[in-house]
DNA sequence: GCGAAAATCAGGAAAATCCCTAATGCCTAA
DNA sequence: TTAGGCATTAGGGATTTTCCTGATTTTCGC
């Protein structure tokens, strides 16, 4: 049974070395191609794939948030993240979205391979290296520290505060959610009140502290 | 002789240690203390010390800035800096700036008073691993990156952006500098041209890469 | 000193934000 | 099943901020 991929990154050149490495086993199959979250979770929706490989970092709708919407109608997809940072943040709330695995992007091409085919078997796989970090995060700071933005935010929210982060202005987010300026207006608001910040200079902190969005870009 | 100290540094424990470590040495006295470089500007014009040491992340003028103005006008003082974090940018633009020292905080209480006596003697001191960070550095992106904000940037500009980027309003800048909001809005959009960015969010994010702001607070 | 750059400020138009209100749909507990 | 809470959507009008143009004073290097 062939294994059906879709690959969810920004850059380009690792998309093109990630289908060269996988087209080459003759059982996985990419079945789609995304630059943003939001395209990733389109194509979730048309081809129903088993495993989806995901940037952690990406424009518009970042893979974290992309991962929990896919395994919220889709509990089956087995997400592999992907990032360059084996930023602390980043993984926790990556796993926390329910991804399956969790490749740092310098690792050998075949480790995604490999990686693959350990979720397929219901099982997790981390890069070396990123199970480190679980570890010493978990002992200190995170064990119940639970006010992360995705457990006071909700999802339509946090794409708000990711889109205002990556210093979009009301309207242009408002076009990009197909809603009107009022509704973002509206939805900004209450993530002030929740989160105490009425700037949006902290907000951006905020943001870039909860892996919503990076400091590139 | 005497050598006259001025601390800098806005958490209070802090500065209770340093002063209790450094009261314990007869040729050394603290004649100040600053609680953000704004107030160390003000003691260095008073008193006139031999050595400042100064945390590199305070609230509404930072480490960076204070020691470039410090130095401006007395160029004989010292500048010893100190840090929490090891990370590259603080470390380079502190330098660049013309700290005689840079300490990481977690170094031995006892290796400031080396690093005190090492700098009135007009030579520089390093936390170890903090002269790891310089070679690497210099190594990889920065040879000649110039275009740091210390650059493109004129002083009051900066002063600016990093009030924007600690979540300050307009008017409340206008306040904290004593001028007109007029003026803080020219320097606003001179800044906002010169980077040819156009958001707060970005400029957020510019200030944290450029060390201006923390992401804390 | 002199000129360029920096820093300061004003007035009015344009745009964004804030505050209040409210309809709709969905889920849950009584 | 119904009432209530929450998420999402949105409008109107007051208020604030930003934008654009232009101008004066201050500073600083040569």
């Amino acid at each position: 049974m062939t294994i059906k991929i879709i690959l969810a990154d920004d850059h380009q050149i690792v998309r093109q070395g990630l289908r060269t490495l996988l087209t080459a086993e003759p059982d996985m199959k990419i079945v789609g191609e995304a630059d943003n979250g939001r395209t990733a979770l389109r194509l979730v929706q048309e081809h129903t794939p088993e495993v989806v490989i995901m940037d952690v970092s990406m424009p518009d709708l970042n893979g974290i948030e992309a991962t929990r919407q896919i395994l919220a109608d889709y509990p089956g997809v087995k997400v592999i993240a992907l990032s360059m940072h084996s930023d602390s943040l980043f993984v926790l709330n990556m796993l926390k979205s329910g991804a399956s695995g969790y490749l740092l992007k310098d690792c050998a091409l075949e480790e995604l391979v490999k990686a693959i085919r350990t979720v397929v078997c219901k099982k997790t796989y981390l890069s070396p290296g990123v199970s480190d970090i679980l570890i010493k995060d978990f002992a200190s700071t995170w064990s119940d520290n639970n006010s992360s933005a995705f457990s006071i935010l909700t999802t339509r929210e946090r794409e708000v505060l990711q889109l205002m982060a990556e210093g979009k202005s009301t309207n242009v987010i408002a076009d990009q959610l197909c809603v009107s300026v009022k509704t973002v207006e509206a939805h900004r608001k209450q993530v002030m009140n929740k989160l105490g910040i009425h700037s949006v200079a902290e907000l951006t902190k905020y943001a870039i502290r909860q892996g919503l969005t990076s400091l590139e870009n």
